[in-house]
DNA sequence: AGTATCTTACTGACCGGTCAGTTACTAAGA
DNA sequence: TCTTAGTAACTGACCGGTCAGTAAGATACT
């Protein structure tokens, strides 16, 4: 009953030009994610996004452009809420490191971050122009996070100088590769971490990894 | 001057059986390499190798064999050394980490393998019977030589034995994502790390984050 | 040694499916 | 009634895969 005799017009479809950007930008990210950028067909983003393909050039001048707007989108202000956080945190360095890598890990275990995180890894060299993008916006900006943090922790006597550069890029490698939707032998693992294993490891690693040694000194 | 009239047919082409496959995949890996799977076009592969298209169908029955072929070729016994380097060493385990390290990191610098460490990471969802071989094969093979380093150095009473689960998963995870070829952003960034900096960079971070602290005891 | 015969590595033109992008048109809704 | 969001059929490039034909070169037989 697709429409009724009081209510004569329900439209064959709706102009909703302020909606729809997000929309087709949630459908090719699943679409995307699924496929790959070279097997994704923007036939498919279209129909569940429910535009036809027309539409998405409406909206979006490329499928480039399309892939580069949804990594924008996701990757884009993900980073503000976890700089605040540092910004005001109080007790010790190894606390808020610890916090701070619970926070990645989790964010990497939601479907969209994961899948943009795998994408961006996978289809990155095709795409120059997103290359800068990321660097500049994600890769570099989480690093310079995690070095203040590393900074503090140093000017307090608790993590050792030397290793500040180079964890601050370790921390983020381990987050991409060793959360569990990223990877890809999970399935055939016959000794599989958890979740919660990989995250604790982690900051067990990372944590003794870059304390001062209490051999002399501390405690 | 392509023939001379006292050796008056310099045939236009040549057979080559033997060497054509590995030529063929070397030329595949290069293409793959540049291109990525979707975009390598097999015209340019058989270019690149010296034979017409039709050739590489004599040698492998599509793309996907030929680019599980270019996989298993060049990582296929990749592990056998490190293996047998470990079997006989006989310094402290810190030692043979080291050494195991330094060298997985060597190998990455190796264009072959960190091309197909890319390519692998990139395709591998498309791939599920490549998948199943590389983490058998490679994954999973790398893992339990290092978990058999870890195990000595825990029997030791060198490392701590709750890390050597993590551990194990970790340092493949760094070695791919932090050595320099990999790495899509060297290009960009402000503050980049040599290669010898990333692997002493890992080792140190490493070695102090699965020790036993020296705290009680040690020392 | 010469030459006829046969096998098969190799070529290159071609086919057909796929899909990004276009366009001519329709209708929503201010 | 006019603007423009939206449709759907269409186009053309691209490329994986095929195959009929060609010639390299091995083998057999003088």
């Amino acid at each position: 009953m697709p429409q009724r005799a009081s209510r004569p017009r329900a439209p064959r479809w709706q102009r909703r030009p302020d909606a729809r950007p997000e929309e087709i930008l949630e459908a090719a990210l699943q679409v995307f994610d699924a496929q790959g950028y070279a097997r994704a067909r923007l036939e498919d983003v279209a129909r569940k996004a429910g535009v036809s393909k027309g539409t998405l050039y409406r909206y979006f001048e490329s499928k480039d452009a399309l892939f580069r707007e949804v990594v924008r989108a996701t990757k884009g202000q993900a980073l503000t809420g976890a700089e605040a956080m540092m910004e005001q945190f109080e007790g010790t360095t190894r606390e808020a490191l610890t916090l701070l890598m619970r926070r990645m890990w989790s964010h990497m275990n939601d479907p969209r971050h994961a899948s943009v995180s795998r994408l961006v890894q996978s289809e990155i060299k095709s795409f120059p122009e997103l290359a800068r993008f990321y660097a500049d916006e994600v890769v570099f900006r989480a690093r310079r996070l995690l070095e203040n943090v590393l900074a503090r922790g140093i000017a307090r006597g608790e993590f050792r100088a030397e290793q500040a550069r180079f964890a601050a890029r370790a921390i983020p490698a381990l987050a991409i590769q060793l959360s569990a939707p990223t990877c890809f032998h999970q399935a055939y693992d016959p000794d599989p971490l958890s979740n919660d294993a990989l995250v604790e490891g982690a900051i067990d690693l990372v944590l003794n990894g870059i304390s001062v040694v209490p051999a002399q000194g501390a405690r």
